[in-house]
RNA sequence: GGGGGGAUACCAGAGCGGUCAAAUGGGGCAGACUGUAAAUCUGUUGGCACAGCCUUCGAAGGUUCGAAUCCUCCUCCCCCCA
């Protein structure tokens, strides 16, 4: 994996650069719809890349270890030949499902035992199990094995679940220098940032963390429930640490804002689920503001969903036809929401990295910020 | 013509003397959702001057301290036999 930085942004940390793996290139800052088994819900690959234009999707170990099994995708030649979609992936290690899985999971010295969340069957994962598995899967980047702590978390605990997370990240390291991605093409680790929202956490870690050398970094354990702000702070903190030539992964972020407000802060890659899970859930993101397409305002409102659009469903369907296809639950309804809210999420992503090429991405990002959020 | 069953809030449908402004489901309305256990979940759904009061359980009378629940009568619906 290469990663050039093309420009920078007058004023803010925010850059525009390009990474460039086996399965094509990337144009960063981007954000990636989230596939968790294999699949962006309610979209077909032909929509998430000619439509949405996503140029990466990401994906998750634990869901597909699962079902169908990694035995099943490797045989298949890997997830890009399984699900068909030829473009990067991004495979996230589980650390998250973990955290989300709650009571059903408990930590041991060699790493976390827990039970599906299908059969409530018990399996182990450890820091090599979770690069094994990912070496099957076979996505471009793949994900350190982590702990993602929960807000709030006491900073004993969060002391303990960053060295634990450090602890993993050498395993991980060493399993991954011994294999290789048996489908015959390369794949880039990334290690993860923890630390909860305490600051000394946040240096040390983001300083272990750049030790690594690896080909990118991320941030994890954020937008987890912790104010706005907080966060701002710890990423704003940790981008000033890690390698300014390699690409910063903010897990898990966010809305419009809290991306526009990353990339100002230096970050380059995104992914979050709620284009796609508040979209199916009625939800739409535009750039005029947040619609709930299920209130009754808008049954008779035959204006398109997003005039200015350039995304199929923004002029093709009204405001009126979606919220009957929401409230008649009808499949396209999730549909369309869904292939909205991702083509503005990456229209928002294009826009941006044009507003950094002219170096004008502050005033810009103030502006849209403001916007974005408005309830309509 | 004879016999039987039933009418409950927007709909369906429990309740069968007090703890009932009335279960439950649907529908309606609103909210939540941030590395997806989510096409999910939560709240609300008679009125108001709202820790209380007022008007509701087909209509009208009645019994009772007290009725959606018991009695009388009226109206309408359904089933069976002829």
């Amino acid at each position: 994996m290469q990663f050039d930085i093309l420009h920078r942004d007058n004023g803010t940390a925010a850059r525009a650069g390009v990474i460039v793996t086996d399965h094509g290139v990337i144009e960063s800052p981007f954000f990636m719809p989230v596939g968790t088994a294999g699949a962006v819900k309610a979209l077909h690959i032909k929509d998430l890349s000619d439509v949405v234009k996503a140029q990466i999707m990401l994906s998750n170990t634990y869901h597909l270890y699962l079902r169908p099994g990694a035995d099943i995708i490797s045989r298949a030649g890997g997830l890009h030949k399984f699900n068909g979609w030829t473009k990067p992936i991004l495979t996230d290690s589980g650390g998250y499902q973990i955290y989300s899985l709650g009571d059903i999971r408990k930590f041991t010295d060699n790493g976390v035992v827990f039970q599906s969340h299908i059969d409530g069957s018990k399996h182990v994962f450890t820091p090599e199990k979770a690069m094994d598995v990912q070496r099957e899967l076979g996505a471009d980047i793949i994900m350190a094995f982590d702990e993602c702590t929960p807000y709030p978390c006491d900073e004993a605990y969060a002391r303990k679940s960053m060295k634990r997370t450090h602890h993993w990240l050498k395993r991980c390291v060493t399993r991954f220098e011994e294999t290789a991605c048996p489908h015959g093409y390369s794949q880039a680790l990334f290690p993860i940032v923890q630390g909860s929202v305490y600051p000394e956490l946040r240096v040390e870690s983001a300083r272990f963390i750049s030790g690594i050398g690896a080909e990118g970094n991320a941030i994890g354990g954020l937008s987890v429930g912790e104010p706005a702000g907080m966060m701002y702070e710890m990423t704003g903190l940790v981008c000033g640490i890690l390698p300014d030539l390699k690409p910063r992964y903010l897990m898990g972020v966010g809305t419009p804002a809290n991306i526009l407000e990353s990339i100002a802060l230096g970050i380059d890659m995104f992914d979050c689920v709620m284009p796609t899970r508040n979209g199916r859930n009625g939800m739409l993101f535009t750039r005029n503001g947040i619609i709930n397409i299920k209130n009754e305002k808008w049954k008779d409102d035959f204006s398109p969903l997003e005039a200015e659009g350039e995304v199929f469903p923004d002029l093709q369907y009204s405001k009126a036809f979606l919220r009957h296809m929401f409230i008649s639950k009808e499949i396209l309804g999730p549909m369309i929401a869904t292939t909205h809210n991702l083509g503005f999420y990456i229209w928002l992503m294009k826009e941006a990295r044009k507003e950094i090429t002219l170096g004008t991405f502050a005033g810009w990002k103030e502006r849209m910020v403001k916007q974005l959020m408005q309830r309509l």
